[in-house]
DNA sequence: GTCTATAAGAGGATAGAC
DNA sequence: GTCTATCCTCTTATAGAC
C-alpha cells in the first residue's frame, strides 16, 4: 500500500462515518488508525465537516461519472434502451460497492443536525445533475411516443425514482445481488405501466 | 395538559431522538423544553441511556400488545386469515403513527455505537416474541397444506419479514397510506408465491 | 421532586517547534 | 508534513441544599 496520507485519512474516515456515524466518529480515533497525530489531519483538512464532504462529494462524483460514461456509449440506441442502461448502471454501481450506497442512504435518511442544511443543499445539486441524464432519455421517449404524452416528464421521473430507490434499498437490506434477468424483468414491468 | 414530568420528558426526548438522533440530543436541551433543570431529570432516569431504552421498549411493547389483541380476536379463523390480520395490524400500527416506526427503523438501521450491543440484544428479544405470533400462523398453514411443506417454517417467516419491512419502508419514505384494497392485493400476491 | 453548583472527561481545533 | 502541548467548549452526571 503506497497510498498517500490523505487517501488513508479518507479511507479510514469513510468506514468510521459509515459504521459509527458522523457524531460518534472522532478525530482522535481516526488519527490513531491512520497513525498520525490529530494536528496533522488539520494540515490536510480544515475541519471534520470538510473531511466529511470530501468523502460525500467523491461518491456522488463517481456515480455521475459512471452515468456520463453510459450515456456516451448508448446515446445512439433507442431512448428507452438508454434509460434502461442508465438504470442498470446505477444498480451495478450499488452492487459493486454496497457500502458507498449505504453511506449515501445513511446521510440522506438521517443527516446529523450539524450537517443537515449542507447535506440538503448538496443533495439537491447532485440529484439535479443525475436527473438530467434520466430526463434526457424520458423526454426523447415521450417525443417518440414510447411513453404516455398526457403526463409531465417529471411525473415519469418521479415514478422512476421511487422504483429505483426501492430496488437499491432492497439490495442494501437483504444484501442480495440481483441477476441480469431479474433486473431486466423488473424494468420491463415498471416501464409497461408508464407506456 | 396534566401530564406528569416523566411523561413530558418521554415525549420531548422521543422527538429529539427521532429527529436529531441520540448523540446529537443533549440533556440540557431536552430539559429546557420540559422546563426542568438537568439534575431533576436524573431523579427520574438514571442515565441518558436508560431514558432511551424506556422509550424504545415502550414502542415495541405497544406493537406486541396490538398483535396479542389481534390474535385473541382471530384465533378461530383460518390460519392464513390470522396471518393476514396480523400483517394488516402491523401496517395499521405504522400508519396510525409513522413516527414510531421511523424511530425503530432509525435505531435498527443505524444504532449509535454507544447503544449498539444493547439495541441488538433488545431487538433480538422483541422480534423473537413478534415472530412467535407469525410462526404460530405459519405452522398451522403448513399443517393444513395451505403453504408448501417442503420448506422450513423459518423460510416462510423470512420471506414474510422482507415483504413486511419493505411495505413499511415504502410508507415511511413516501409518507403515503395504503388503502385496504391495496393491502389485501399485495398480500394475496405475496401469499400465492408461497403456496 | 426540584434546585444550584460543579466535577470529570471527551472532542474539535490551534500555536508554534522541527 | 508531522509533531508536542494546550485551549476551549460542550456534555453527562453527581453532591448536597431546600
Amino acid at each position: 500500500m503506497s497510498s498517500t496520507t490523505i487517501e488513508k485519512i479518507k479511507n479510514v474516515s469513510f468506514k468510521f462515518f459509515l459504521e459509527k456515524g458522523y457524531e460518534a466518529s472522532n478525530i482522535r480515533e481516526i488519527c490513531k488508525v491512520v497513525q498520525i497525530k490529530p494536528a496533522s489531519l488539520y494540515f490536510h483538512y480544515e475541519s471534520k465537516k470538510a473531511l466529511f464532504f470530501n468523502i460525500y462529494d467523491e461518491i456522488w462524483n463517481e456515480k455521475l461519472t459512471m452515468l456520463a460514461e453510459i450515456r456516451k456509449q448508448r446515446i445512439n440506441e433507442t431512448p428507452d434502451q438508454l434509460w434502461f442502461f442508465l438504470y442498470r448502471g446505477s444498480l451495478e454501481f450499488c452492487m459493486k460497492d454496497i457500502s458507498k450506497n449505504k453511506f449515501l442512504m445513511r446521510y440522506h435518511l438521517f443527516p446529523p443536525e450539524e450537517l443537515m442544511s449542507e447535506i440538503t443543499k448538496s443533495y439537491r445539486e447532485w440529484t439535479e445533475k443525475e436527473n438530467s441524464y434520466y430526463l434526457e432519455a424520458i423526454n426523447k421517449c415521450m417525443e417518440m411516443g414510447i411513453l404516455k404524452k398526457d403526463r409531465h416528464p417529471k411525473d415519469h421521473l418521479r415514478a422512476f425514482k421511487v422504483f429505483e430507490s426501492f430496488n437499491i434499498y432492497e439490495m442494501i437490506l437483504s444484501n442480495i445481488r440481483k441477476t441480469d434477468t431479474e433486473i431486466k424483468e423488473a424494468w420491463e414491468e415498471f416501464l409497461s405501466k408508464l407506456m
